[in-house]
RNA sequence: GGGAGUAUAGCUCAGCUGGGAGAGCAUCUGCCUUACAAGCAGGGGGUCAUAGGUUCGAGCCCUAUUACUCCCACCA
């Protein structure tokens, strides 16, 4: 047995505790131990990424459903890895090129992936050491990358299949731009952010000089690409024009006037300027139309050839310089201020640029189906529920999904075109192409990577060794996997796709449940984000407080899906109740004799009555606690043990077992101390999956059998045991309790230092019970010389401590205030007839005697009699007073 | 425009299938009662946003309203 320090300091024993697991080989997971399956994938972090608060709370939830489970008998894996995060990788490698004075071209494909995977290997351990920090009891020989070569195989796998299948199709459509990161990005990639812009009002001539129509639009500078103009076919205001043609102004082209019910009669002028190549909606229209569609800007969205001479003008630049031109052209009717969103890129903020481009897509409508009916049907549940809601009406109003990327970093699209013009013969294949099959041309493989989402959605199979050939053991085994936990910001980037890409692609759904934890905000409610500097470092708190105290703030008080505030003074409060169990630990630990080896309960009938007492709460603590975990209700779980171990064990059981320790009775400290270890045990493992380190710490301090135990983290889990519930001495034992309570409750409010030993007669029906408790009145509430009778009739001069099963008499001297006690007695009457009356209330009441439960009834009539029982004595006690 | 969430003690939040409102922190009073002052004992503090409804009974269910938050769509 190891002694324990005399603070808690998490410092000393975390990373000793951390570095022993990993050495024992607890963390990995096998897939032939026999064992039901429980399975987690960790959602990956970027692989330069550090831990954040988000993370923290993340991975905490799923630490403790994972060690919950291995230690209740599942064969656990959790899996982790890392995601190569394409675009946010490249951009900042990039930028750091930029600082070099270099591009991306400069460097060239391969180079520039060179410096990128240095990059990666510089800072990609990073965050795997901060999760092992936390606590995170992943299988590391399990570590996975999105990159590596086992989910390459998948997403290659899968874009081969999708397009076998006509899932997957490219072509020219109107994308997300963004000019910043020169890539194309999907629509959830997108943000909206409301700002002021201006309606610029221009006239545009007709061709037969008839005079002009009147177009309203935010973006002038895509003017330059329209190639008709549109109203709406019912509005009668245009029917005559319909058909007729104007000339673009500026431009000098003639495009005609077409009608098309996507325009709104009420909307501005009623006449739509249609620009295929930079709006998705007339895009469309062009579509209908057959209208040319005219691209004017690049990939940095600079003008290009086809703006005439506003060519190598930025699009902004152009604006000025076209509604400069067209007022001095006379065609500016006037300028409005007009509010409306504005697409961003979610990474980089850019305005993004709608523009026409060839892209690979994927054809979402069949695949969302099996998709929806998986909710829906609750084969994949989410909790909580509510989350469903977002996910189905996106599921169901799904549009193609945009997966390639102008980018190198990333899973290259295994595309090959023929180099000859005329043959165009595209190939998708896993090997590289060189020559056309057709044609017999040079065949050059797309520059294009995919979206780094379409390699995620993979990631609960990819990584359990899908796609490299024939089925694994481990995706046989861990597969389809069991609790999925995320933040529900990602439900559509990632949850969602991960849902029709596992029943695609394995025909099974890829997660049972999928649990969301809530967003850590800063202590004004704001999200934690860089531009606001506001964000805690989990590292910085564990350092402080270890992390332990962070973790139990993360998730105590606190429901699934829900926001939290953090506050310092919370982690405070953790590492308190850490210190708490540290010291009810030392306490145990002092008192232990030499010859106590083992954890185990005494025969029950050596048990005294708080012993049964403690016992008894505790093994419905264990019950509880299990089924609030069943129910995901972390923060409920943790509460439930703090409370009890707090409240219960220290404040209550420690005490007790005080004048047995300081007594001589070896036979009565030896149970007191089987009881104390046992339920000692049994708190350190309800609280392991919450409170890692400490509970280890300590255990390793039990006297246990080395080879039954290694660790806490391996030990079993705790079931309700039938022979613990002692109901009646749990009740009975409550009643001293109570008189306690009562005493001390006197004492203080008649100002009795509780240093001052008083001698009390107790009156009550139950004398064997309070006699036997004796020890506990002098201990706990200062009494000496007790007495304890039926019936006491001298009650001059005293105070009255009054329960419904007794009244303790306390005579007060010098001290005795007749009045101060009466009032205080004629309060506590006042609240005891309140009872009364409630309880009278509804047992008068024939509707609840009719209708309510009969339990309910029942639970009722208790109470009116336990009230009228202490009414009745504070009574008495009154009379008595005069 | 559509959807969702939140509103409970001074603060931060719990409150499971409806059965007299809870915790932590803060506050007040008294304690170094030796496992713990990172502590112990006791106290004060709430018309559970508002208005209706269902029910024997509503913080919880239904309807409407108000305030704040978030998500989706995005009419040029």
């Amino acid at each position: 047995m190891k002694e324990l320090a005399k603070t808690y300091s998490p410092k000393d024993f975390e990373e000793r505790i951390y570095k022993n697991w990993e050495q024992k080989n607890y963390f990995h997971a096998d897939s032939k131990s026999g064992k039901t399956p429980y399975t987690v994938v960790i959602p990956p972090p970027n692989v330069t990424g550090i831990l954040h608060m988000g993370h923290a709370l993340n991975n905490t939830y799923q630490d403790i459903l994972c060690r919950w489970k291995r230690m209740a008998g599942f064969e656990v894996l959790w899996l982790p890895g890392t995601d190569h995060a394409s675009i946010s990788t490249e951009a900042r490698v990039v930028a750091k090129l930029k600082s070099e004075g270099l591009s991306k071209k400069d460097l060239g494909r391969e180079k520039f992936l060179e410096r990128t995977w240095d990059w990666t290997r510089e800072y990609g351990g990073i965050i795997i050491s901060q999760l092992k920090k936390l606590g995170s009891s992943c299988d590391w020989e399990r570590e996975r990358f999105t990159l590596d070569d086992g989910c390459s195989k998948a997403v290659q796998k899968v874009f081969l299949k999708l397009y076998a299948d006509g899932k997957a199709y490219r072509g020219l459509r109107i994308v997300n731009w963004c000019p910043v990161c020169k890539t194309s990005i999907s629509d959830i990639e997108c943000d909206y952010e409301e700002k002021t812009g201006n309606f610029w009002h221009v006239k545009y001539p007709f061709s037969d000089n008839s005079g002009f129509i009147e177009i309203a639009t935010t973006r002038p500078e895509t003017m330059l690409g329209d190639t008709a103009v549109a109203v709406n076919p019912d509005d009668e205001r245009y029917k005559d024009i319909i058909g007729k043609t104007v000339i673009l102004p500026l431009m000098n082209r003639e495009i005609p006037v077409i009608a098309d019910e996507y325009v709104e009669k009420d909307f501005g002028t009623g006449i739509v300027k249609i620009t295929p190549a930079h709006d998705p909606n007339d895009f469309e229209v062009g579509l209908r139309h057959d209208l040319p569609v005219i691209n004017v800007m690049d990939e940095q969205a600079v003008i290009n050839q086809n703006g005439g001479k506003y060519k190598g003008l930025s699009r902004y630049e152009a604006r000025k310089e076209i509604v400069k031109d067209l007022e001095e052209a006379g065609l500016l009717v006037k300028v409005e201020e007009h509010v409306h969103n504005v697409g961003e890129c979610d990474r980089c903020k850019t305005v993004i640029e709608p523009w026409a481009s060839v892209q690979w897509f994927v054809r979402m409508k069949e695949l969302a189906e099996p998709a929806i009916e998986a909710v829906k049907s609750g084969r994949v549940r989410f909790i909580p529920k509510r989350f469903e809601n977002s996910y189905l009406s996106w599921m169901e109003n799904i549009r193609d999904w945009c997966i390639s990327r102008q980018l190198w970093w990333g899973h290259r699209i295994p595309a090959y075109y023929c180099q000859n013009q005329d043959c165009e013969h595209l190939e998708i294949s896993g090997n590289e192409v060189f020559t056309c099959e057709k044609c017999g041309s040079p065949m050059k493989q797309d520059e294009d990577t995919f979206d780094t989402w379409f390699s995620s959605a993979l990631w609960a199979f990819s990584t359990l060794g899908w796609g490299s050939g024939e089925e694994t053991e481990d995706f046989k085994y861990f597969f389809p996997t069991s609790t999925l936990v995320t933040a529900a910001d990602i439900i559509f980037h990632w949850v969602a796709r991960m849902i029709f890409s596992s029943l695609e692609y394995t025909g099974e759904i890829p997660f049972n449940t999928v649990l969301f934890n809530g967003l850590v905000r800063d202590g004004q409610g704001r999200k934690m984000s860089k531009s606001l500097d506001n964000g805690v470092d989990p590292l910085e708190i564990i350092d402080k407080y270890g992390a332990d105290a962070l973790r139990f703030t993360l998730v105590s008080g606190n429901a699934p899906g829900n926001d939290m505030r953090w506050s310092e003074e919370k982690v405070t409060a953790s590492r308190n109740f850490a210190n708490k169990l540290w010291n009810a630990a030392r306490y145990v630990f002092m008192n232990l004799p030499e010859t106590m080896k083992t954890v185990e309960l005494p025969e029950l009938e050596k048990l005294n009555i708080e012993d049964k007492w403690l016992l008894s709460k505790y093994n419905r603590l264990n019950k509880e606690v299990t089924v609030n975990l069943d129910a995901f209700e972390l923060g409920v779980a943790a509460g439930k043990i703090q409370d009890f171990i707090w409240n219960v064990y220290c404040d209550w059981y420690i005490e007790l077992t005080k004048p047995r320790f300081t007594g001589d009775d070896e036979a009565a400290k030896n149970t007191a101390c089987h009881v104390l270890l046992y339920v000692m045990e049994g708190m350190l493992k309800l609280l392991h999956p919450f409170l890692p380190f400490i509970t280890e710490e300590i255990w390793q301090s039990m006297p246990h059998s080395a080879k039954e135990h290694d660790s806490i983290m391996v030990s079993t889990w705790r079931e309700y045991k039938q022979e613990l519930d002692f109901s009646e001495e749990e009740v009975d034992f409550e009643k001293v309790v109570e008189l306690i309570r009562a005493i001390r409750n006197c004492r203080s409010e008649m100002n009795v230092p509780p240093s001052k030993q008083i001698s009390t007669e107790i009156e009550t029906n139950d004398i064997d019970l309070f006699k036997n408790c004796i020890k506990f009145f002098e201990k706990l509430s200062g009494c000496v010389n007790l007495e304890i009778n039926e019936k006491i009739n001298s009650s001059e001069n005293k105070i009255i401590a009054v329960t419904a099963h007794a009244r303790a008499f306390m005579p007060m001297e010098e001290l005795v205030d007749i009045e101060k006690e009466r009032a205080r007695l004629e309060k506590e009457l006042v609240s005891a007839q309140s009872d009364i009356d409630f309880v009278m209330k509804q047992l008068n009441n024939k509707n609840f005697v009719e209708k309510a439960p009969a339990e309910q009834v029942e639970k009722a009539r208790e109470k009116l009699h336990k009230a009228e029982e202490k009414a009745g004595k504070i009574k008495t006690s009154l009379e008595a007073l005069i």
